[in-house]
RNA sequence: CGCGGAGUGGAGCAGCUGGUAGCUCGUCGGGCUCAUAACCCGAAGGUCGUAGGUUCAAAUCCUGCCUCCGCAACCA
């Protein structure tokens, strides 16, 4: 008999720069996920990896004076470094600058022209010709390239477009006849009002730069993100000269992704794989972001979570049980240490770990660590039993809801029904009269029953620590079978064997100064060393800001009089969200007196107004010393 | 009326296919000593943002309003 099949995918992410903790969080919840299902019986097909191609890569390759294939090799090695000490069970890793991958999208491109739903028109866009850089609308800031703030004008190039506005009908049909597409229904309501705006054609290739796989038609054009980037969950299948493996696989399971790309995912995907005559997904899962304190991790605000250092600190198990337990689906979710820590030392360090280590010492103590054979039932026997045998089908059912974090509460209703149990049996009661000996056996036993039933729970989530857990109970080399957490009593005469602490209990102060103390020496190298002749382009002023008022047409930004010397000028900063204009009047400043001026939405700004970036407050950088001074 | 999310005991969250509000942490009191100063029990603490509506019954459905957050347009 064959198995039933299992393909589930996260995004392939862009090797621009380092992976984060929300990276991993996506990448996390997928090997559990696929670890769940290969333990419950699937063939599981387990897809991750890498968009390498576009401008972004071409042009930062260009500056570290590298090719972009150098460049995005290296990075993706550090991708499958992390995923490797994540212990992410992929069963594929699949990189669009590879052969397999380049071959097909040029088949699916030509499918799609062949079809009729590829025409040639012109692009238009901001173009910013040193930077050879186009910008939407949208990237454009004031008329000046984002990238290097010189003036951008208009441009026109000739591209290929994929006639998505043909699909808009059958996609309206996807999401109101089929909920369960695309979950969260939040999501999918979102995404319909989308589509029911009306489409437009998505630009599908480009010639204005060559880092991407050649359109087959037309020498000069390379194919576009999106077409070549989706396209990776069937061309690593095989898609479409090899259909084995993609007949077996195909259509995926689910495609777990990030909020961010749901419309990507939900609309652009599906009217591709329509227009090839390819079934679709059967769903996509957007999945919410880790925000930081005071707001989205960003670089700038020195904010960023490296899953490395967490790792090297507190163990893989550690961290992903963290992501999974922590989270809910779906939903954005804080992140601070002190939550993180805190989840690490109660539920794994007091309740698990401990319950492990409290058990096999008495086995050791009261029995020579033989395991002794239960007696009869007696008091709390049964309630334990219930609820080790009934915690299986619970954690099942949470998790083919995607529910990581209700799965892992249930195993921990277990856990903790162990611990109660201890108490309320008192082994070490038993354990001074002979008479009690039937009685206390009994005791050791389900509880090391009970154990072993949380040894197959965890290990979708956290195999190691399973692994750990049963060599402390002496059946390490015996097979994690899911189906034996539904069975009471499966433990034979193993001899236990009491192990260092799985989880040792932290000391959360110390880590939390460790911690911070991590980041703080992180941030430091990050800008390129200058010489005081580059400080001495700055020139730095106290001012005295003497009215202030919001931007008419700005919510973020404030404009200032600065008083300097004799001189009076126009600031514009962005810090509505710290301060109200009155809270600005009488503050001495430093000013950036030589900044060249711009014009920030209508007004005027003449230099800028130094803050110091706290993480969740911008503090005036002040003086004493009266305004019109310069500051060295 | 740009798009979206959230407002539940001190903190962080779950519940939201309607039926006397649950979890973790914290606080207070107690128990135990097998264990990683861990574990177990008990208590205090919430009119589930607000005003209406639907219903025998609403945190849960509908409407208005308020507040906060993210994205987008401007954070020099």
């Amino acid at each position: 008999m064959t198995k039933k099949t299992y393909y589930i995918s996260t995004p392939i992410y862009y090797p621009s720069s380092n992976l984060h903790i929300g990276h991993t969080y996506c990448t996390v919840m997928a090997d559990a996920m696929a670890r769940f299902k290969r333990i419950t019986g699937y063939d599981v097909m387990f897809l991750t990896g890498t968009d390498e191609h576009g401008q972004k890569i071409q042009k930062a390759a260009i500056e570290s004076n590298t090719t972009p294939q150098a460049y995005v090799d290296k990075i993706v090695e550090g991708i499958r470094d992390l995923w490797s000490s994540m212990e992410i069970s992929y069963d594929d890793f699949i990189r669009t600058t590879e052969p397999r991958h380049i071959r097909r999208v040029q088949a699916m491109f030509m499918q799609m022209y062949e079809k009729g739903d590829v025409y040639k028109s012109t692009y238009e866009g901001w173009y910013c010709t040193p930077c050879e850089a186009f910008w939407t609308e949208t990237q454009i800031t004031d008329g000046k390239c984002p990238d290097c703030g010189r003036p951008v004008e208009k441009a026109k190039e000739a591209a290929y477009f994929f006639k998505l506005s043909n699909y808009q009908d059958r996609l309206i049909e996807l999401f109101e006849n089929n909920p369960e597409f695309l979950q969260p229904d939040s999501r999918r309501h979102e995404m319909l009002n989308f589509v029911k705006q009306g489409l437009d054609d998505l630009c599908i290739s480009r010639s204005s730069f060559d880092w991407g796989i050649p359109v087959p038609i037309e020498e000069g054009h390379v194919i576009y993100v999106w077409l070549d980037a989706l396209s990776n969950y069937i061309t690593a299948l095989g898609y479409p000269d090899d259909p084995e493996k993609f007949n077996k696989y195909w259509p995926c399971d689910v495609h777990l992704v990030g909020k961010e790309i749901v419309r990507f995912h939900s609309v652009i995907w599906p009217a591709m794989l329509m227009s090839i005559d390819v079934e679709l997904p059967k769903k996509v899962l957007g999945h919410g972001w880790i925000l930081m304190e005071g707001g989205k991790m960003s670089k700038s605000k020195g904010n960023v979570v490296d899953p490395v250092k967490l790792i090297e600190r507190y163990g893989v198990d550690a961290l992903k049980y963290f992501l999974l337990r922590e989270y809910t689906f779906g939903q954005d979710g804080i992140f601070t240490n002190e939550v993180m820590l805190n989840r690490m030392n109660f539920d794994l360090a007091n309740d698990l770990g401990n319950l492990v280590s409290r058990t096999v010492a008495m086995i050791e103590k009261y029995n020579g660590a033989l395991l002794p054979k239960p007696g009869s039932e007696e008091g709390p026997d049964a309630d334990l039993k219930a609820i080790a045998k009934a915690a299986a089908a619970k954690v099942e059912s949470h998790m083919n809801k995607f529910s990581f974090s209700l799965a892992l509460e249930e195993i921990w209703i277990l856990i903790r029904r162990t611990n109660k149990y201890i108490d309320e049996t008192a082994p070490w009661v038993l354990a001074k009269e002979e008479k009690d000996k039937a009685r206390l056996d009994t005791v050791l036993y389900n509880l090391a029953e009970a154990i072993r039933i949380t040894s197959v729970l965890i290990y979708p989530f956290m195999h190691t620590t399973s692994q750990k857990i049963r060599e402390q109970l002496g059946i390490a080399d015996q097979p994690v079978l899911w189906e034996d957490a539904a069975v009471f009593g499966k433990l034979g005469a193993v001899t236990v064997k009491k192990g260092d602490a799985i989880f040792p209990r932290l000391d959360i102060p110390k880590e939390l100064e460790a911690l911070a103390a991590i980041i703080d020496g992180a941030e430091e190298p990050q800008k390129p060393e200058i010489t005081i002749d580059d400080f001495d382009k700055i020139d730095l002023k106290v001012g005295e800001i003497v009215s202030c008022k919001k931007h008419p047409k700005a919510d973020k930004l404030l404009v200032s009089q600065v008083k300097i010397g004799s001189e009076k000028r126009q600031i514009v900063s962005g810090v509505s969200k710290y301060y109200t204009p009155e809270e600005m009047v009488g503050q001495k400043v430093i000013v950036v007196a030589n900044l060249k001026p711009i014009n920030l939405r209508g007004e005027e700004s003449k230099g800028m107004i130094l803050f110091a970036d706290n993480g969740d407050r911008l503090e005036f950088v002040t003086t004493k010393a009266p305004d019109g001074e310069g500051v060295s």
